[in-house]
DNA sequence: ACTATTTCCTACCAAAATTATAGGAATTGT
DNA sequence: ACAATTCCTATAATTTTGGTAGGAAATAGT
């Protein structure tokens, strides 16, 4: 159950995009972003493809272009962000969706550990979702 | 951020253990868990290799040996299995650690995510810390 | 209109981790 | 002796992850 280096570059990345934004308020460049954080331009890319896609990222191309968050980051939640890069934080197939193959039980899922993994899955989320991107990087 | 089989089937595979002892108290072969729940007993003996190491089960050989639980299941939560299978359920590397290559800065480490994966690590643990094994066969 | 800059899209490759299989050694009850 | 069982190690197959690459589309400045 690890996190992956997605989870981890996407949020430093989006990290340092709100620092950057707080500071002055214009859009920033990836390549900026990529070089502070140490990836490549391309793989940050992708990462932020995923970004854009959940609205957690808006941006604007061409020339001077780049990315700015689409809200204030007091109301942008960890928990969305690392949903946005590792497939909506699905801890096993039996949560949060038919449970079909794995439970060997699909209807009303009864298998002994069911109600494990749901519970997990709920404080998972609960937690990420209690962090907001500004308190992250007000490291409080 | 998925849980591996070994953590599915394993914990799967304690409650049929469970669920047996408490039924008739005698050690039980693992030939018999495996077919119970659905996999090969190669396969599931690497898993209860991972178990008996860390003390959450014990064991027989020879003819008419078997497995059974070192202590009630009461006593044994559901933590400390998939800790025993999933390597510590190390989120990322910076927690529970030094905090050297993933971060970039080691002494301290005030690396700006590294207060979310901190508190992520201990949320989870808390949380499956919090269900013994035999709350999870009595579904509460 | 041209150029430089930048996001965006898609395909692909390499390495690592996971999942599973296999063979056989050691132990023990009958 | 024999059958049943855990234990140990190697390895094969599959999937996932991590990262690279090329180029298309858009836009600002000249």
């Amino acid at each position: 159950m690890k996190l992956s280096s997605k989870a981890r570059y996407g949020l430093k990345a989006m990290c340092c995009l709100a620092e950057r934004q707080a500071y002055d308020d214009k859009v920033v460049a990836l390549s900026a972003i990529a070089e502070e954080i140490g990836v490549s331009d391309k793989y940050l890319e992708q990462l932020f493809s995923s970004l854009k896609k959940a609205e957690l990222v808006a941006s604007s191309r061409g020339a001077g272009g780049g990315y700015v968050l689409p809200r204030d980051a007091r109301y942008i939640s960890v928990g969305e962000i690392l949903r946005a890069l590792e497939d909506g934080l699905v801890i096993v197939e039996c949560v949060s969706g038919e449970c079909s193959k794995q439970c060997g039980n699909s209807e009303g899922c009864r298998c002994t550990t069911h109600g494990v993994w749901d519970k997990l899955y709920k404080t998972i989320n609960d937690c990420l979702d209690s962090m907001s991107l500004a308190s992250v990087i007000a490291r409080e």
